[in-house]
DNA sequence: ACCTGGTCCCGGGCTCGGTTTT
DNA sequence: AAAACCGAGCCCGGGACCAGGT
């Protein structure tokens, strides 16, 4: 965001007299261009693509950290810069005919293996990073995407390092299932593991990311307060009493702030106040999963999710649940309940054990294992009136 | 044995590029 | 050049079937 743009920003939250001035800076599922507090695993990331500034490909790497360490803001950070700088949007137009091949292009793609499950996705989403036309959506078959990859990377001049984030969670991408969709271009390409864990069975390099400690994770909620609230709007004890509770963990320190905010905002307050971030706490579940995580599913998951909060699910068998789902959407109750099973899987709700009642097998709930409020301020299907601006 | 919760899978419909026909 | 058609992935509905409790 440019210096105008800060300005105006500014100028309209003095207007509405709003403790917000841009809650994207406060949304933990953004990130910082300039990770906070990173440097050592920023070098040692360097070390390992060193190849790269000589023109060849880097080993592969395994990026590991806790939740809430950091990992894929590193990582994408480090990617968008690299790319920049080695990729294709720093050359001038490259001359084919030219002897020797034209010049030299590594491509750095992180590919979010949330969203990209499919071979079908996977392609696209690297065909459209490595070539500036337009990929289809669909229409168009997976072998037939998986040739223009080959044909895209099939000069010696041209090389990309492809990162897997989230290749550990349930339900996503799986890193040996990456490598084997790339088997077609392995010669181009070199892989970066992002996650929690290493691959099973690795053998390669690992870069670790451990846990924030408690000032850095002062530090990095207090940078996000200072541009995504007004001046004033918190105190630093506060931000400090966050940070001692999200222990080390900056999503969840995110959301507990960007909760605080939204509730201080909708109780028209002009700064945030204990109260506030005592409820904030309570809606940041314990054990929270990445609300990105939520935000990963399909607008029609999404729309169940946002109705599960809003019900009253506790301590009902999903059947219930479901039943009541159904009735404020479009989705009968068996897709309801059926969706209701995958996210679990998924690991965005969590099904909890009723007690029995006569025969048959014991019922469950389903608990949201996401902060609540961030999710119904974020997801895409949410009502506009709810939405920000 | 019986009941209910939970898992799994497939058909059909939808959207949207690409291809063939008019 | 336009229209009709085809086939791709993806999503929803729903039913068959398995698991675990009384």
């Amino acid at each position: 965001m440019n210096v105008q743009d800060r300005i105006d920003r500014r100028r309209s939250a003095r207007r509405e007299q709003s403790i917000v001035v841009d809650w994207t800076h406060l949304s933990p599922v953004v990130h910082r261009p300039e990770p906070i507090g990173r440097g050592p695993v920023l070098e040692q990331l360097l070390d390992a693509f060193e190849p790269v500034f000589d023109d060849e490909l880097p080993e592969p790497v395994a990026v590991v950290g806790p939740p809430g360490s950091g990992t894929s803001a590193i990582v994408t950070a480090l990617f968008d810069a690299l790319d920049d700088r080695l990729g294709e949007s720093s050359r001038p137009i490259e001359t084919t005919t030219r002897a020797g091949g034209g010049t030299r292009v590594t491509s750095f793609v992180a590919v979010d293996a949330r969203r990209v499950e499919s071979a079908f996705a996977f392609y696209r989403t690297l065909l459209s990073a490595l070539s500036p036309e337009p990929v289809p959506e669909s229409g168009i078959g997976t072998g037939d995407l998986r040739d223009r990859l080959r044909e895209r990377l099939d000069r010696p001049s041209r090389r990309a390092v492809v990162a897997i984030d989230h290749h550990d969670e349930p339900e996503t991408l799986g890193y040996d299932r990456a490598r084997q969709l790339l088997e077609p271009v392995t010669e181009r390409v070199s892989t970066v593991a992002v996650g929690q864990d290493e691959p099973d069975g690795w053998t390669g390099e690992t870069v670790s990311v451990p846990a924030y400690r408690h000032h850095e994770l002062v530090d990095v909620l207090t940078d996000r307060a200072s541009t995504g609230l007004a001046a004033g709007a918190v105190d630093h004890e506060l931000v400090r009493d966050l940070a001692v509770w999200a222990d080390g963990n900056a999503h969840d320190g995110l959301a507990a702030l960007f909760t605080a905010a939204r509730a201080a905002s909708d109780a028209g307050a002009d700064r945030i106040g204990a109260e506030h971030v005592q409820r904030a706490k309570a809606s940041v579940p314990e054990g929270s999963v990445n609300v990105d995580r939520a935000l990963a599913v399909s607008e029609t998951r999404q729309r169940v999710l946002l109705d599960l909060v809003s019900i009253e699910a506790r301590d009902r068998p999903i059947r219930e649940v479901a039943a009541a789902i159904s009735d404020r959407s479009e989705l009968t109750t068996g897709t309801v309940k059926r969706f209701l099973y995958e996210l679990a899987d998924r690991g965005v709700i969590e099904r909890v054990q009723l007690p029995g009642s006569g025969s048959g097998r014991r019922p469950s709930t389903v608990e949201p294992r996401f902060p609540t409020v961030v999710f119904q301020s974020l997801s895409s299907s949410t009502d506009v009136d709810m939405a920000l601006d």
